[in-house]
DNA sequence: GGCAAACCGTAACAAATGTTACATCAGGCA
DNA sequence: TGCCTGATGTAACATTTGTTACGGTTTGCC
């Protein structure tokens, strides 16, 4: 399919080898605005392409804390960092903030696909480690940053504040408290 | 060399294969206890195995903060989760606790490699869904979870606390208030 | 204009955690 | 035995952050 060559994994492979790959057993899902697509402790067996539509992931807490871990926007993968683990489950909740597309490719297929296809290795290894940068960053953030320190990462990344609300979401502090 | 078939990564391949990965531009290193192997901003260009010692792994903030993000023991790989990526460089300190030994191995002879080896492919693609597992569930510790919760995490994992100020160094907290 | 809803700032208070300082205890060693 | 050192418990206080509540402003709609 098309949509799929716009994910950048896919970006340098041929068309007949995507073509052989989605012969394996691969499935599109649609899912509407606000849908849960995937839910902690889901283990994830496909590898998942966000091809239409937007997302979010949260990651959820004991007491009822939350934060807003990332903002999914196609084309991009899902999951992608979980799915050759040996517990292979998934740490976040993913909702649909758009009607959204997914394509579900089996695992072991796509793994073959990656030998025949140097370019897609390289592209799916390049995103792994991408994701490592992510998760680490957003640890270090919130392990060793104060508030306030956060805020300042969050004024160099974005430039500037637009919803104060939202900002204290991904910042796992509360509105009042971003306020000061 | 047989210390590298000790890695979980080689334990699947032949010594021929493994030989010719070696011919690439690699080396051995050695560090003394108490040097630092890796800090924070160094890019990673090869691949780094540690096949002998142990070490550890800091994570430094700003205000001086500092956490203890994980114990590192031969065989391992060391921070593969960052070798692929386009801004390839460490946010953590390494540091060697006994006498150590690093193989470098060429990234790109390595990618080689990978393609030649499904097992070692598939073994990477493994260790990179851990350390995305780990990194995953550190920030949820952090972020969402209040001291106490982590302590209790903390004691799941562990059983029991041997030394409080280690452990308080691991959960980004001070030693008097982990005793409360 | 009037109303309701959403968003924001702020204050007062509570809870969690850091900081500093000190006392205690066990072990090693002269 | 006596002293020193390191690890620990604890207390008093400061700082940070959460909680709750209230009022103001804007926006859209009737």
């Amino acid at each position: 399919m098309e949509e799929l060559k716009r994910v950048k994994l896919f970006a340098g492979c041929s068309d007949e080898s995507l073509e052989h790959l989605l012969e394996s057993p691969c499935r599109r899902q649609d899912y509407p605005a606000g849908r849960r697509m995937l839910n902690p402790g889901d283990p994830c067996r496909a590898l998942m392409v966000l091809v239409e539509g937007q997302a979010e992931a949260r990651m959820m807490g004991e007491e009822g804390r939350e934060v807003l871990v990332d903002h999914l926007k196609a084309p991009m993968l899902l999951a992608p960092a979980f799915l050759f683990a040996n517990n292979n489950v998934v740490p976040v909740e993913v909702t649909a903030l758009t009607n959204c597309a997914v394509w579900h490719i089996n695992r072991e297929a796509f793994f073959e696909f990656m030998q025949q296809e140097p370019t897609v290795l390289r592209a799916f290894l390049e995103i792994l480690s991408e994701r490592g940068h992510f998760l680490s960053r957003k640890m270090r953030t919130f392990a060793v940053n104060s508030l306030r320190n956060r805020v300042i990462e969050y004024l160099e990344a974005n430039g500037s504040i637009t919803s104060v609300a939202a900002a204290a979401e991904q910042l796992g502090a509360t509105r009042p408290s971003l306020s000061r």
